[in-house]
Formats: structure tokens, sequence, C-alpha cells
DNA sequence: TGATTCATGTAACTCGTTACATGATTAG
DNA sequence: CTAATCATGTAACGAGTTACATGAATCA
């Protein structure tokens, strides 16, 4: 089942965004576990409204030259959508690392690729750290009235374990390598 | 682009399997990286015969009462196409967990929900860790010849280090949540 | 002034799952 | 004997990406 609405609910839950909001806080925010396309985002969008389930909310600033964003706000029908998606029973996840495919099949024949393969893995595994450690340090040191922020710090700290243990994982493969 | 025809030659390269063998290995071995459906499986098994790159390998008993399997046999061409592929660079994953979106969505209210998922989260990565260390033991204990299993259990080895990760972080969690 | 980013959207296409069909074999 | 598993396949559907279009705003 398609679970792009869910995103969607539970972003706006927190705050008014775009398509184009909502996209971006998905890439950085929730990329280890997360991702949606526009071709998703808009769309959903639409039927949304269309539902009830979200509606548009003033756009600030149209009076001056300033361009006029499409904010939306979620609808109490709308939290109730959510709550029950998230009372649900979970589907299994879905992976695919296609650098882990090539690792699994590589033999010693293709050691000198699978290095530069491993290193780029590596830059990116380092490179998460660093985003998620920001991130994190942005959400703690914001003053938290509500106590929202919890959760999410929680998920970012499985994030940024498992970062660096991608890390870990390819200078160790790496040195074996030799 | 489609990757299922990389999976399967990849898997040939070692030894002569059927579909339903193909799927096991990769519902067994892969599962934290990568996933296939039969629906996937099989129709592209037909696409690489037609184009060269497997054969059919000659079924074992069928004069008995045995069924006869149908088993694949890489060709040189297909090796070829492995070994291009091997080479090229790799997309970047696609990964989607409704539990972690959940839980990223979670607030206080939902506190007692949540504490489900993540038992449940935990079970899973707990029984990962014992398939992944079965596995491991498996591959171990077998005189490695060709010297093959290395990269495999590097692979495993980080599959085993996830779950672990996983367990632990579920279990400080709940924890938390009390 | 020109390139890049912001911003919203759609159409075409590919990817991937699910449900179904079929039949043999094995375990209890 | 019957339920489960083995085994191969297909059709229909749904999910998801990519390429394209458009235009405003910002940056250099």
């Amino acid at each position: 089942m398609k679970k792009t609405r869910f995103v969607i609910l539970g972003l706006l839950q927190e705050e008014d965004l775009s398509g184009y909001d909502i996209k971006k806080s998905i890439n950085i925010r929730m990329s280890f576990f997360w991702q949606e396309s526009y071709g998703q985002i808009y769309p959903e969008l639409s039927k949304l409204k269309e539902e009830g389930l979200i509606e548009q909310s003033l756009s600030e600033a149209s009076g001056k030259a300033k361009i006029e964003k499409i904010k939306y706000r979620i609808t109490p029908e709308g939290s109730q959508a959510l709550k029950r998606w998230m009372e649900a029973e979970n589907e299994k996840d879905t992976i695919r690392s296609e650098f882990l495919l090539k690792m699994y099949f590589a033999t010693d024949q293709n050691s000198e690729e699978m290095k530069q393969h491993l290193t780029l893995f590596k830059e990116q595994a380092d490179q998460k750290v660093i985003l998620f450690q920001m991130f994190q340090q942005e959400l703690t040191s914001k003053i938290d009235m509500h106590n929202n922020h919890r959760q999410i710090l929680k998920v970012l700290d499985l994030g940024l374990r498992q970062a660096q243990l991608y890390s870990d994982w390819s200078r160790e493969t790496l040195e074996e390598l030799g």
C-alpha cells in the first residue's frame, strides 16, 4: 500500500508546508529510511485536498514581490487518518542497495573495482554522519516546548549510528582488501 | 534501472540454480539489502535465456519419480554482462521503513502503540541476528577452496552488526519510553 | 545578463507486487 | 488422506521515477 499520504500528513502535523518543503524535509531528514519524488507528492496533495484531509493555508506575504508558495494545513479528518495509520500494523521494509549486492557477488578478481565502490560508499556514510550530527544539534539547541522532538531525535540517533557503522565497516573492509 | 538480471547472473556465477532456488537464496541471505518476487524472477529468466546470457542446465534425476527442476547455468556472455555491471557506478539506494516513519512522527500521545511497534521491530532484529549467525557459521565451517566466501562473509558481517544495532537501539528506546 | 535555484505540476514509462492458476510431492 | 510446501508461471494492478514544461526569484 502507498504511504505517500501519511508522510505528508505526518509532516503537516508539525507545521504548514508546501510540496516543495515536504520534498526537502524528506530528503534531508529522512533519507536513511524514506524517499519520495515530486511525481508522488504533488498529485497526492491534490487528492488529499479533495478528500478534505488537508486544506490550503494562507500564503504569507503575497502583496510584495514575493512569490506565493502553496502551503497546506492538516484538518481534523487528516489527523484522524494519520492516527489510524499510526495504530495499524507495519508492512515489511523494502531495501535495495546496489553496492551491497555487488559486494556480495565480488570475487578476488574484482577487488580493484570494489575498492573504488567501497571508498565512495564510505564517503557517503561519512557525509551522512556530518549531516545527522548537524541536524541533531539544531534540534537539541531549540527550546523544546512541546517535547515534540524526542522521537525525531531517537530516529536520528539510529540513523547516525547506522551511518557510523557503515563508515567503520567500510574502513575495515578496505584495510582487509589491502 | 532494473537489476533483477544481475542478481540472477550473480547467483548463477557460483552454482546452477532454478528460479525457486534463486528466490530462496535472496530471501534468506540478502534480505537486509535486497528482495525480488517471482513475478520478476521467472520472466527475467526467460529473457536472459533468449538473449543467451544463461542456458538451461541438465536437470538431475529425471528418470526416477523426482520432478525435474529447471536449473540454469551462466554463459560466457552472461559473465561478461555481469562484469560490466560490476564495474559500473551504483545508483543510490532505495529504502522504505514504515516503522521508522511512524517513529519519526510519534508524539507522547502515541507512546503505547509505538511500544508495540518497537517490540515487534526488536523481535525481527533479534531473529535476523540468529539467522545471520547461523549462515555465518555454515559458511565458515565449509572448507573454502576458492576463497569465494570472503566477500559474502563481509556483507553478512555488516548485516549482523546492523541487526544488532537495531536490537540495541530498540531496547534503549523501549526503556526510555518507560 | 545568464545560470542556478525555487516552485508547481503532468505524462509517459518502468518497476515491482499481488493474486491467481496449476500440478506434483512430502509430512503428519 | 489432507494440508503444506515445492515449483513454475502469468495477468493485472499499483507504486514510483524520470523527463518535460513553465515561470519567477536570486546570485554572480
